[in-house]
DNA sequence: CTCTAATCGAGACGGTACGTCGCGTCTTACG
DNA sequence: CGTAAGACGCGACGTACCGTCTCGATTAGAG
């Protein structure tokens, strides 16, 4: 899957590999909890007992629990703006939607817990928060009149992110097609006609 | 996570005078707080503080911080959703979205304070687990066959937030005219008409 | 007893009984602990535990733990120090110390726990401090030429204290006769008249 | 606390050159750290950092910081003591005060750091420890009746260590023929002679 | 206009999680 | 290929806040 979607090059990985191990444990141990409840009620000794790991040895890898989400979420979400934003500039977005929904499908599982599990509100700020640094350095083609940027940017992040939550926690009720259908339609047509 | 779910039983409003003030003054030292810092960080023992009243006092009142925020913002929330979701039943949605932007014009300083405060993500939230509520107990009168209710519902309202949200932010730049013709432009007429 | 020797003044009792309960048991379990383990291996957690008390609520009353043994033991140590330094002055010195292990011996049970238990070190070393906060305030009268005044009061604390530690470690093995005896004979004397 | 009973297995002084260079510049650096705080407020880590040595490799030499401080300090300790003891037996005990104090002088600062440094109260117990020891093997060649061996034995050793740390403690503010002196008067006469 | 009960402030208390530190073991990778 | 560097499990530290509780001191509003 790597060569299709822009992911973090494997350069730097020279680390000891216990902290490789330690590290991947600890996100393993967040996205298991971030199934059963939310990321709030989870405590820092919770990730470590069931991360097999002291609690102490935690605060050698992160700072603190957002650290740790934000290790797991952060490049997730950039590799989707990355994706999805371009759609306004694309031709066809029809098929721009499917490309995105196809990303989300390939790595359903983990978008599923970020998405609908116990961290589900800070990734939503994440994406917003992210959305409005792109918002703003991004060039300004073709100002509507009506629109301004901000808004299109927050609008578009924030519905397609409510889109893709709803699809992932209906299994596979509808077909990514129709997903892709419903994104096009209802945040991408609109903002670029109005 | 602090929910606001559990509503407060129907308070029976004939009470002691030193009672209101006591709400009164709590409320306000959390919307004054809210200005300042994110809800999270807000502890009891500030509120009492900065409503002159004691500590243990806080909870002859409310069981807890979410408690106090529901009280300010539940009903709030109630009364907004209520002028919101018939928009989509109405003839003319562009009149019903000014109505929407004008109630909460006439609210002004609450809802910046909800919206764009400390609890704003709280509050998302919270208009999103209202939403899904009401679509669960919403008639199905014309379900498109391209886009399922729980959709729409959850789509209407987190981008008429959004919108709201950002108009709130950036003052007066933008009349309520301006924001109603977005609203209907962005988000009622794609429910709509696709 | 009270009357007889020196004790604190119950002036400034004034005091939640909680706290007065608290740091009663607090103190107890201290003692018991100190029968079982040397000072150093004792917990805050031991501590609170064993005074069935919440660990946070052991900071409410002390900043440490040798602040609780201080509480425990700085008034006894002083009323002990009240009692011995004034023999160098006395005519009867034999009777002085008679006096002193009467004193001693009606408190065995905490001044055994006290010098022959897990803080023996740290009580002799708070003996031989306030022994030197006392020999510089103490004024010079018949400095001998031979035996400065520093050393006069440090060996006789310390020899004291040894002689003490040795009693209440034997039981009753020896009369309270036969110790002051040897305390005059062995500390003392010499210290008087070389 | 940490004590310094269990001496280490009698030493193969049959060693590597780097071993005996890495434990001098382990012992150097415990007598420099103690010149400047107490024993318990030194870790193991500063011991390593001012030795220069790594973290781990004090563990190849010590088991504990206690262990360090039984090498630098036992040996030091039973030497003392052995010349200590037999002044009891001797005709001239005068003469056999000036040699102990004459062997201390002669390892002043070794003595002065282990005495009046940060770890002087592990020391004095360590003396009173093996005094003890030495007091049950010891013979009882003429037993006074009023004074109980053990008494003297840990009395002699409590008077003498107090009186040579506070000679180190005071430079050469007095001699050592007066140190000599006062020892003999102070503490061994009277253990002979009542 | 009193008197009684509700309400208040103050803050001690048992808990629990925090983030830090030091220990002593064990692993890694460098020189 | 031996050793320094340091990651690790462990567990105590002292701090902060929670929600419960007792304690007197107001003070409201019913009689």
């Amino acid at each position: 899957m790597n060569h299709i979607y822009p992911r973090k090059p494997p350069v730097k990985e020279r680390k000891d590999a216990r902290v490789q191990k330690t590290r991947a444990a600890l996100r393993d141990a967040l996205l298991a909890l971030l199934e059963e409840r939310p990321f709030d009620a989870i405590t820092i000794r919770d990730l470590a007992a069931r991360a097999g790991a002291g609690y102490a040895t935690f605060f050698r890898h992160y700072p603190d629990k957002g650290s740790l989400l934000a290790d797991l979420a952060a490049d997730e979400i950039s590799a989707l703006l990355a994706l999805a934003l371009p759609i306004l500039d694309e031709a066809d977005t029809h098929a721009a939607c499917v490309a995105l929904c196809s990303y989300v499908d390939a790595r359903r599982h983990l978008w599923s817990v970020l998405l609908t599990g116990g961290a589900a509100g800070n990734l939503r700020e994440e994406f917003i928060r992210q959305a409005h640094q792109i918002a703003a350095a991004r060039p300004t083609p073709d100002e509507s009149a009506w629109l301004p940027k901000e808004v299109a940017v927050v609008f578009g992040v924030s519905g397609t992110v409510e889109i893709l939550a709803w699809w992932l926690q209906h299994g596979r009720d509808h077909s990514l097609e129709q997903v892709a259908q419903i994104l096009d339609r209802l945040v991408i047509a609109p903002i670029l006609r109005g």
